[in-house]
DNA sequence: GTATGTGCAAACTTTTTGCACTTCG
DNA sequence: CGAAGTGCAAAAAGTTTGCACATAC
């Protein structure tokens, strides 16, 4: 992965570019199927081997912190992150198998911001409205990539 | 707290009755501010001192098997509980404090199943749709209520 | 009576912390 | 050079487990 637009990501909040931080993003951005800290190790080690994983936990939380990542997550699971943070999405949860999948749609996020839009929450200002999109894959393996039919 | 109910509810699983059950539901049902095993522990405790920690984890692993409790939980939390199971409801979420607050509203529910009904999301069968609505109480202590301002 | 549930304490998993050392800018 | 970031290893926090004992039905 072409890791220029990484640093500039880093650049542009003022975080120092460092290794450990370029490979952390680099892992999320990889693994596109919200890995788990473990899997972010996992997947940098090969290269890697000495980063402490202590390292990588502080390196998430500066992220999602800075707002270059977030965090997404199972009821009944581990922390998962995720490098989307640029296109407004929802989250697909499977039921049987533990894969979350992207959910994407335009028409779906007008219809969001125009009912909230008329409909406030009293004593409470919104920031974002995610949908937790809650099932099962019936055809085999999920393909987790953002689709928007619109 | 009128336990008849919640005795009922167990029953209607084929549950046995226990002590320990009624509590751990009773709980919930009275901290109805979603609260985390440990908040539920030290509400019965009083009343039952000698209730075991682990106790309280398997009973609320069989409640939520058995769809009597809901599991919620904010991107940086413990896991907390939700008792209200009969109602349709999405959640409120403050940036701020940790409070998580109902949210409830029919019309809203409506548009969402219209539009899922004809954006079905291709390999995927939809059990529930939960907005997860994210921000900051502006004015105090959240109400922690159901509204419903139709 | 028997299947089911509970108490207890130990263990496990994931995440956090503190501090000396290193690195980026 | 100095502030910010990292490695390490220990420990916190939350949850799970196994098994003997107890209880609901």
């Amino acid at each position: 992965m072409e890791t220029t637009y990484l640093r500039e990501q880093l650049a542009a909040k003022g975080l120092k570019v460092t290794h450990q931080r370029l490979c952390v993003l680099e892992a999320i951005h990889t693994l596109h199927n919200h890995p788990t800290a473990d899997q972010i190790l996992e997947h940098i080690r090969p290269t890697f081997p000495t980063i402490a994983t202590g390292t990588v936990y502080k390196v998430l939380d500066t992220l999602v912190e800075n707002g270059l990542v977030m965090r997404v997550q199972n009821d009944k699971d581990v922390m998962r992150y995720d490098a989307d943070v640029e296109h407004q999405h929802h989250h697909v949860y499977c039921k049987d198998c533990d894969a979350i999948g992207d959910y994407k749609n335009e028409e779906l996020d007008h219809l969001l911001s125009d009912f909230f839009a008329t409909h406030q929450i009293p004593g409470f200002s919104i920031d974002s409205i995610r949908l937790h999109i809650h099932g099962r894959y019936t055809e085999g393996i999920p393909s987790n990539h953002i689709q928007d039919p619109s």
